[in-house]
DNA sequence: CTGAAAGCGCTTACAG
DNA sequence: CTGAAAGCGCTTACAG
């Protein structure tokens, strides 16, 4: 590597200007045809690399869109990320992501690098506690923010996410049409959106067939698979135990039913048990698990390209886009 | 937001230069205490955003690592990313993740991204047939690049990955001692070395045991939960059924114990099976899976402490450095 | 301890 | 269709 070769170098070796160089390696019509052959070859021989934080500089684009969730390794988020990636992809944007861990630090310190870094764009699964404000800052330097999975209350911006409520209803109204009384619902928590929406929509389906909630019903904090297999010893030593369990989300629910087979329990048939988002593994579990279709690919699509539109100057539109969720019914709440 | 604050900015309220300005707020023991506090509370005040893209260009170091790996989703390099961002957080340096599923055009325009961006250096866990060339490529433009879990020949980047061909001859010789004498090998393939090296453990703890090899022994491909389930059929159908199953991973061991007790067979009881990784579920899984612990959280590590020190100055020391790996007897590979 | 000036490598009006 | 020049917002010698 002799020299780092750039605009000028390409432009010096052709006896032509940076500006004609530059603009027709972006392959701009003012450019003629053959000049810009005679630059394309020259730039490829040479090795360019194009250097995009000048670009950047100077057009304050910088191409880069920043995607923020509690953990990339759950394969809720992973769905959604892959078609965040699809969809980002074909509008050629770097994506960079990261893991907050719901520590509000860990997000603003990423929130801050997006907007150094001059990001065109932030997608953002907001941890617990995240402050309106937060949001509000990256939007007042020109970083939009769009939100998946979770809502902030009192921030303009708009959240795409399942229908947490309506998705719960359903999954508990078919433990009551399976005829259990006492149903339990383990994980999740007060400080999430989706986890208030989810328990809402459980003591709904409830009160709907007049069954009275009891306290300890109600298992909160697992959200992960080993939190779920931990939840597993409490459960089991409730008095008038519950027939069945509405798990907060597939990975609690896998895991639950992990350390009921643990305790010599089987699920689906001792203890009915439902998930949460019907990630890929939901269907080939032992017993299949009877679950919540979250709409993830749809969710990560939708966010993506509402983001791009902004970009393209079309504003938000509305605020919150719920997507509707769908029962999978299959061996676990019940083997047929 | 009336207008964009920046060094001058700051300089220009302070009635100092920017120069000044620049040095305190990276510190610099050239400006006086004073001075600086006086800056910085400034630069708070006014919400100054230190402009990354133009201190990129002006010094060439921007602060980004980049990683791609085959799937991030996978927790086997979940668990080696959480120890790579650990230690690239405490250095201060911003990280970029991608997936190539093993496509070497989504490779390679990654490194290019990557070139364009500036970035300071390259973790990899390189796509099946990455050619040395790319990862020239990369080095001649001055980004160092370092390897993980998979090597590639003839290219002069450290690896920092398990001893497979080790860790797989203590999985098989672990089944041998168990008394199993047909033991197959599910999943993996010859075109990575991860593959071809668990193989030829495999293969040399059957020779060392006097055990003669069959091909139909050899179930090559799966590499996911899913694909380790959707083995187990055709490993059914096979005449002279092995009665011990090493699998390529923890989650091809997953899948195909799935689909064993979907076929109503008892994984440890019916059929020895053993993984590969010890990822986090392995030990709760049902039953608890045998396995080979990889060191993921080793390998992350050094990888990144390794580029970091490069970094600094100093060059990559030996070429590859395995991490030994360790045997976890569960129940998986028969009951007591 | 502080300032004036050059330059990193692009793109964008503006001229011609 | 092509070129000369300014400027994006920093940092780095160099002076003083």
């Amino acid at each position: 590597m002799a020299q780092k070769v750039k605009l000028s170098t390409i432009a010096e070796a052709l006896g032509l200007s940076t500006a004609t160089v530059s603009l027709a390696l972006r392959d701009s019509p003012l450019v003629a045809e053959v000049t810009r052959e005679r630059i394309k070859a020259e730039a490829l021989a040479s090795g360019y690399i194009y250097n995009r934080r000048a670009a950047s500089l100077r057009t304050s684009k910088s191409g880069i869109v920043g995607v923020c969730v509690h953990d990339i390794m759950n394969p809720f988020f992973g769905e959604i990320l892959i078609a965040i990636e699809h969809e980002l992809d074909r509008h050629r944007q770097t994506f960079i992501l990261c893991n907050h861990y719901d520590a509000l630090a860990k997000q603003r310190s990423f929130i801050d690098t997006m907007l150094q870094l001059g990001a065109d764009g932030l997608i953002l699964s907001p941890a617990i506690g995240t402050p309106a404000s937060d949001l509000e800052l990256a939007e007042t330097n020109e970083l939009p923010v769009v939100l998946i999975a979770r809502t902030v209350e009192g921030a303009g911006a708009p959240s795409f996410r399942g229908d947490d409520s309506v998705g719960m209803e359903m999954a508990v109204r078919h433990l009551v049409e399976l005829g259990h009384r006492r149903i339990a619902l383990v994980g999740g928590t007060e400080a999430t959106s989706t986890g208030r929406l989810r328990e809402a929509g459980y003591l709904r389906a409830l009160a709907e067939a007049g069954i009275e909630f009891r306290p300890e019903w109600r298992i909160a904090g697992p959200r992960s698979r080993h939190s779920g297999f931990d939840a597993v010893p409490g459960f089991l030593r409730l008095s008038d135990r519950p027939t069945a369990v509405c798990c907060f989300s597939d990975l609690v629910a896998l895991g639950f039913m992990y350390g009921l087979a643990r305790a010599g329990l089987r699920p689906g048939r001792d203890i009915a048990v439902t998930g949460y988002d019907d990630i890929d593994e939901a269907a080939i579990a032992v017993p299949p698990l009877t679950t919540v279709a979250n709409g993830q690919k749809e969710v990560g699509r939708r966010a993506a390209s509402a983001l791009v539109a902004r970009l393209g100057g079309t504003p938000f539109a509305a605020a919150d886009e719920l997507i509707l969720p769908e029962l999978k019914i299959r061996n676990s709440s019940g083997l047929d």
